[in-house]
DNA sequence: ATGGCAATGTTTCATTGA
């Protein structure tokens, strides 16, 4: 199973750049965020066209995440939200594909450190690592792939002194992203070795994407049972290249068959 | 082997993202 994980940063701007990235790899199941759409205006039909059926819960404007299945996959028990934490933000989704739990979550960004974004955002955070306790008792088959808007450390950013203590990058959401991993969960890229220097996201501003100016944010962490299964965790870069590229990378892991 | 912010709505600027 090829399992995917894309920050698409308006869906409406980048249906045709998706569907292009659909057909050229063709992932069983495809996680998205930052969708900026209600729900009403979700491309159900040109994605069926394409070959895959969505689930999806979206807002105007900001945040928004789907679950897309590739044709012939079964999937049940679709959920939104986080369990015991009301938020009016769109945030997760989860779905149950072939057996696999699969959640696409977006974190909230911070903004700054200082700010109440940040406060938010570590809160919401802990929602979820609490969400994650109950969800790995009931599913021991668990990816949950998305926009964390955390690098882990220091390999994970271009130049750690610059953004030392900054958000995406302070200890207080680096000690978040761990107690994610305190559930038992593994952060699939550093399972294998990397080469230095892959990132997921790169600035719009001041040529970062030529500059490899990037940040690795963009995760899939994976339960124990699927862990063993992973035979590869890469980011392809290549679709940050070209005209109007989200300024994500999608996030890509392989699972060979249980 | 890429391109100097981008997307959205509140639209001719403000807000947010990361």
């Amino acid at each position: 199973m090829k399992l995917v994980t894309w920050n698409v940063n308006s869906l409406n701007v980048r249906l045709e750049r998706l569907l292009a990235w659909l057909a050229a790899n063709v992932p069983d199941v495809m996680c998205l965020q930052e969708t900026k759409l209600e729900d009403a205006k979700f491309p159900v039909a040109a994605l069926e066209a394409a070959g895959y059926a969505s689930h999806f819960t979206g807002q105007k404007t900001y945040n928004g995440v789907a679950i897309l299945a590739r044709h012939g996959l079964t999937v049940t028990d679709v959920a939104t939200g986080i369990d015991g934490f009301v938020d009016e933000q769109k945030r997760v989704i989860a779905a149950t594909v072939d057996g696999i739990r699969v959640i696409s979550a977006y974190v909230p960004n911070g903004q700054s450190v200082d700010s109440d974004k940040y406060r938010y955002k570590l809160s919401w955070c802990e929602a979820v690592a609490n969400h994650l306790e109950n969800a790995l008792a009931q599913h021991p088959a668990l990816a949950i792939a998305g926009d964390f808007n955390v690098a882990p450390d220091d390999r994970d950013v271009h130049d750690p002194a610059l953004w030392a203590g900054q958000v995406l990058c302070s200890a207080p959401e680096r000690a978040a992203f761990q107690a994610f991993l305190a559930r038992g969960l593994a952060d699939s890229f550093r399972l294998f070795e990397q080469p230095p220097n892959i990132y997921s996201w790169w600035d719009y501003r001041q040529l970062a994407f030529p500059k490899g100016r990037g940040l690795r944010i963009d995760h899939i962490l994976l339960s124990p049972p699927l862990a063993a299964r992973c035979v590869a965790s890469t980011i392809d870069r290549n679709a940050r290249k070209g005209e109007k590229p989200s300024d994500h990378a999608p996030a890509i892991v392989e699972l060979r068959d249980a």
